[in-house]
DNA sequence: AGCTGCTGTTTCACACAGGGAAACAAACGA
DNA sequence: TCGTTTGTTTCCCTGTGTGAAACAGCAGCT
């Protein structure tokens, strides 16, 4: 979709925003210009500028500038993660206690799919998404758990023109992910055999409205060593059961 | 400030996402327009540009237009409340379970304090500010309880030039203001006597890092009735600790 | 001190892109 | 069916955003 209404200014200051909020600390004027490469004066401009609308913060001392609270305060109006979080952090804890392995919360935004909400495994060695993050729908367990239970016609959309691989398992083929779809479908939950990170497995189950649609999703991830095979059937039953958990509580208001 | 640096593309197309997060809701394009005035073809551009970022969603079956997620995604980079709740939740439930009041969490924010988490009491009949919400610093329990521990050169930073009233008991004094302070300073505590809103008493004690700066405050806050004068060496002592069980968790780490 | 890199700020003139009126299209409701 | 309201597109003009360059302030060197 080639937008001609872009319009710049608008545009490369939202840039300015988002390497202050990629990178988690404070930058100076040089740095993100570095980063963003636009000119200095200009950068300058935007950040005095976001700085009076209160999203980003200016530390007259340091002269460095990170976000302000005011981008925190305008998230906290994005409805959906907030109340589907506090509904499932209950049952996600459960689900973390029960094996011991990072339990993962996401919705579908676009191509991708968010974290948001994360309850790490205690392990040392453990899979650690961020809060906040971004991973693809093909190729995550989340995001085909959400993708499956959507109308076929819907898929497209939440799907690039061309598969990229994320590792050497990654699902390529247009009519193979299809055929995965439905059969996430049907079985209730979706698979990720080190498809999005190597040496990664993931479980995931959908969550769904009163109305059926799906919402959301929760995953166990696990390294492949701890998720063999013959840990897949237990493990699922359980992943499935908590999201169908979330699910009823959701319904139920 | 009067800021010659200003982008007014930047600028405007700021106040629409404010817009959106103010408004709890989606919007329609003629009621952006409207709420902001600015023209609607200006309006329209901005959207589009603030849709390419993922800053905000365009429902294209309802032609609505709404908060993105990445706005939320970017608020989870802004440290300060994240890391502060966490701790501060379980201490704040205890507060609130003995008091069946509300307790709330807030910092600083220029000439204002933001609730960055809120306890609710359980009875019909309750303090309910909103999360991300704002009251100014010089009338709240919170706010004063933070500022006091500021060194006093810092003091009119956080201030504005005149103190509006918000309820006939507010402080308009600066003189008074600053005497209050120096009080919340020697009795560790900060409160608010129907100045920021009729009816509401509210009892506030700082929370300080491990160099002893204070970081944020948690509050107690009830109808008058509910918090006779007689009740408040009780309370004050249970913010007080509350507020210093935090600092304690704050420190361990 | 003086010099040399580095910051962030200010100035200034110019092109070009943002602005908004108006025209257009599409979706309603009467 | 026609009016009304919505979102989209076009168009021309002017005002403003732009970035080079000049400036200032600072730190670390020799």
């Amino acid at each position: 979709m080639p937008n001609n209404y872009i319009v710049q200014p608008v545009y490369k200051a939202l840039q300015v925003l988002r390497c202050l909020g990629d990178e988690r600390r404070e930058l100076a004027l040089s740095e993100i210009c570095y980063r963003v490469e636009i000119p200095k004066t200009t950068v300058f401009r935007y950040l005095q500028t976001l700085c009076a609308c209160g999203f980003v913060t200016h530390d007259f001392d340091t002269d460095l500038y990170r976000i302000g609270l005011r981008v925190w305060e305008l998230g906290q109006s994005v409805h959906e993660p907030i109340r589907i979080r506090d509904l499932a952090l209950p049952e996600m804890r459960a689900l973390r206690d029960r094996f011991n392995e990072t339990v993962n919360l996401g919705i579908l935004d676009g191509l991708e799919v968010v974290y948001i909400e994360i309850i790490e495994s205690r392990r040392s060695l453990r899979m650690q998404a961020q809060l906040g993050g971004r991973d693809p729908i093909y190729s995550t367990a989340l995001g085909k758990a959400v993708l499956a239970l959507k109308s076929e016609d819907q898929w497209p959309a939440h799907l690039p023109k061309d598969l990229a691989p994320r590792t050497g398992h990654t699902v390529m083929s247009t009519a193979k992910l299809r055929q995965t779809l439905l059969d996430v479908r049907e079985r209730g939950f979706a698979f990720d055999d080190e498809e999005n990170e190597e040496g990664a497995r993931c479980i995931a189950a959908p969550i769904v409205n009163h109305l059926g649609q799906p919402v959301a999703a929760v995953s166990l991830s696990a390294p492949a060593s701890r998720m063999p095979d013959r840990l897949l059937a237990k493990a699922s039953v359980a992943v499935k059961e908590t999201a169908a958990n979330i699910s009823q509580r959701l319904a139920n208001r």
